[in-house]
DNA sequence: AGCACGCCGACT
DNA sequence: GTCGGCGTGCTC
């Protein structure tokens, strides 16, 4: 305002500021805030974002830590040339209050320097790249706008509804089958928000997977409402941004990133499909959005609810211990959860990976004008090429992993890197000219399928045909308009869909997923089979059939009896015995670099420094050790496991340790993650 | 993390 | 002869 612009001319010309910088060192740095240089006639403070130049001739964001006077014209600090300010953006981009305090917690979490979280917190930061806008793919409504809620659902919102009145955190833990309404709980507890003047987030795994989600929140609430998510422009996002700032928006909806929307009084963070390991960034900073809406929801005094058919075990194992409350909703809405049979795979007459049950079902079912998904978990024609001469499996040349046979186009493919190679006409290894195509994927299920029934329409749904943009939903929207009879896909089928048109469901290889080396294998093909499983009769009667070599695997069992309790009853005490977590947390530091010794020396030392200097009755030192896949992209991979928690002070010693580690082993990357997940 | 600078290998 | 790979050093 007018006012304080002439207090600005009044007030001194320059100030002194210190600013974190997205960049990898535990300092700070100081710029001349020139106020003649810049349009804003305000003074700098702790909170504001600016942009500075910094080395050469890039430009980065910084977070002000602090301002001072200073003397107009004085360039230098202790010996140091200082540079000026660019630009101080608009207040609606202030990281302050629990924004604030949220980004603190995230670096001492996740041992960052500030500077390095403070772009999670601004709409256009880079890793959020532009894009034009797609059209809106027209689904089938199946929108069911202001139902009466069930007992169940009531109990839910209450439940939130009394940490609304009083303006208290709590922690919610939805537990509802597929089908059986948690949307309506969230979007009864939004509403009850801005009710009572508050605003909400609402957090998706994934925006491409969930339009519908998407398209009912915004529905529902109109102009309150807005999403945030790579599918908008840098500008549309600062949109959002500023209206939320400024309490234009208090709803926002989003991908993880849509947690650090500027909403004004905060009063509930809906966490949909909590599960997810989507929530997990896998890039730095590697932070677990879930965990961090937990934290925000505690500094804004909100109530979070977390919402999933298939809880993780860590949610779950919280609301055991009573840190969160349990709300379940046990009934699906319209209908009963389909039957699930199992097929025993092993010694069977199946053609192609068809058994007769499934081949017989899938008939029977498509003869019902029914539709039908089947859900193999690897895309591509087969798994590998092998030599029936030598046996040599023709490889990545910088993976050593077995490159996919791709038929359409034709093609080896590394899923690992972007290596692609022409299909040889003879063995490198021998100079023979006859492969076997070892091991199945989408393409060869969809041409077997299609071979079987020829009057069949097809439609496969894996990354292969999503590719292009907005493909994804393209294919979803489409099958859903039941322009297709099956749909043949990789997990992307198991997602947040609604399809009632569906009375079949068929994984083929039910244990695909069990014999991963990673200690969640079973909790994961337990959330997969029971959420595919769950597309299966949403209007009517479902069937759903699990073909498996390990018919009595308890994991397969459970599932097939939509049995959550059972599931968590047998692995829990498993995670506990092997100190994996929930009982025990998990930090994991990656090594790689070209050259295989170097790397392996490093990890050595570094090992043998968390011997030496963690308390082993705290810390257990798992490693070094190569990585699951122990060269990727032409580097060889080492990793290192600390089991336990650290202390404040351990932490501290670590973030040293790796500094140094870098310094003295040039040519080796060093990486840490915070609560890991998935394989490395 | 970028980005520049600088020094050695296989190419139009 | 240069293009370009990545080791090294620096960023107020």
């Amino acid at each position: 305002m007018s006012s304080s612009a002439q207090h600005a001319a009044a007030g001194p010309a320059e100030y002194l500021v210190e600013v974190a910088l997205p960049v990898p060192l535990e300092r700070t740095f100081s710029y001349r805030f020139v106020m003649a240089d810049l349009e804003p006639d305000r003074v700098p403070a702790a909170g504001d974002l600016v942009s500075v130049p910094f080395g050469r001739r890039r430009k980065v964001l910084g977070l002000v830590l602090g301002a001072r006077e200073w003397e107009a014209g004085q360039a230098k600090l202790d010996g140091f040339d200082l540079r000026r300010v660019t630009s101080l953006l608009p207040t609606e981009y202030r990281i302050t209050g629990e924004r604030l305090a949220l980004a603190r917690w995230l670096a001492e979490y996740y041992m960052l320097p500030l500077g390095e979280v403070v772009p999670l917190f601004h709409p256009p930061s880079p890793g959020t790249r532009a894009r034009g806008k797609e059209a809106q793919e027209a689904f089938p409504t199946g929108d069911t706008p202001d139902i009466t809620l069930t007992r169940h659902q009531e109990a839910a919102v209450a439940a939130a509804g009394r940490h609304l009145q009083e303006g208290s955190f709590g922690a919610l833990l939805l537990h509802g089958v597929t089908g059986s309404g948690k949307t309506e709980v969230y979007l009864a507890v939004i509403e009850q928000a801005l009710a009572a003047g508050k605003g909400a987030i609402f957090l998706l795994p994934e925006i491409a997977l969930t339009p519908q989600m998407l398209a009912r929140i915004t529905g529902r609430f109109g102009d309150k409402a807005a999403a945030i998510h790579s599918g908008l422009s840098a500008g549309q996002r600062c949109r959002v941004h500023e209206a939320a700032a400024r309490g234009e928006v208090q709803v926002v909806v989003g991908p993880r990133s849509a947690l650090f929307a500027p909403v004004r009084d905060l009063g509930v963070i809906v966490v949909d499909e909590e599960h997810e390991s989507s929530y997990k960034q896998d890039e730095k900073p590697r932070y677990h959005a879930r965990h961090a809406a937990l934290v925000r929801g505690r500094e804004n005094r909100a109530v979070v609810i977390l919402g999933s058919a298939t809880p993780d075990l860590e949610s779950m194992d919280n609301a055991r211990q009573g840190r969160y409350q349990l709300l379940i909703l046990p009934e699906r809405m319209g209908g009963g959860l389909p039957v699930v049979e199992i097929v025993d795979m092993r010694g069977s007459r199946a053609l192609e990976g068809f058994s007769p049950a499934l081949a017989q079902a899938v008939e029977e079912t498509l003869a019902q004008q029914r539709q039908v998904i089947l859900f193999y978990n690897r895309r591509g024609f087969a798994r590998m090429l092998q030599c029936r001469q030598c046996g040599e499996v023709v490889e990545c040349p910088a993976c050593d992993i077995g490159l996919t046979y791709h038929l359409r186009p034709r093609r080896l493919l590394c899923h690992y890197c972007d290596h692609q190679a022409e299909v040889p006409e003879t063995c490198p290894a021998c100079g023979a000219g006859d492969f076997l195509p070892q091991g199945g994927g989408t393409e060869k299920v969809e041409v077997n399928l299609q071979a079987h029934f020829p009057e069949a329409r097809i439609q496969r749904l894996d990354r292969d045909t999503t590719s292009g943009r907005g493909s994804h939903r393209r294919i979803l929207a489409a099958f859903a308009r039941r322009e297709a009879d099956i749909l043949v896909g990789t997990q992307m089928v198991a997602k947040g869909h609604h399809f009632p048109g569906v009375g079949l469901v068929g994984v083929l290889a039910a244990d695909h997923g069990l014999g991963l080396p990673d200690f969640r294998a079973a909790e994961r093909t337990f959330q997969l089979l029971t959420q595919v499983a769950g597309r299966s009769g949403r209007t009517g009667h479902g069937r759903v059939i699990f073909q498996t070599f390990r018919p009595d695997d308890p994991v397969i069992v459970a599932a097939s009896m939509h049995d959550y309790q059972g599931f968590m009853d047998q692995e829990l005490p498993l995670r506990r015995a092997l100190g994996y977590p929930p009982s025990r947390r998990l930090l994991r530091v990656g090594l790689s670099g070209r050259r295989k010794g170097t790397v392996e020396q490093a990890a050595l030392a570094l090992a043998g420094a968390f011997q030496q200097n963690l308390d082993p009755e705290q810390v257990q030192v798992l490693g070094p050790a190569p990585a699951v896949f122990p060269r990727l992209n032409d580097r060889f991979r080492y990793q290192i496991l600390l089991k336990g928690a650290l202390g404040a002070p351990a932490r501290r010693w670590l973030v040293q340790v790796l500094a140094q580690l870098k310094e003295e082993y040039r040519g080796v990357d060093v990486i840490h993650d915070v609560d890991p997940v998935g394989v490395y």
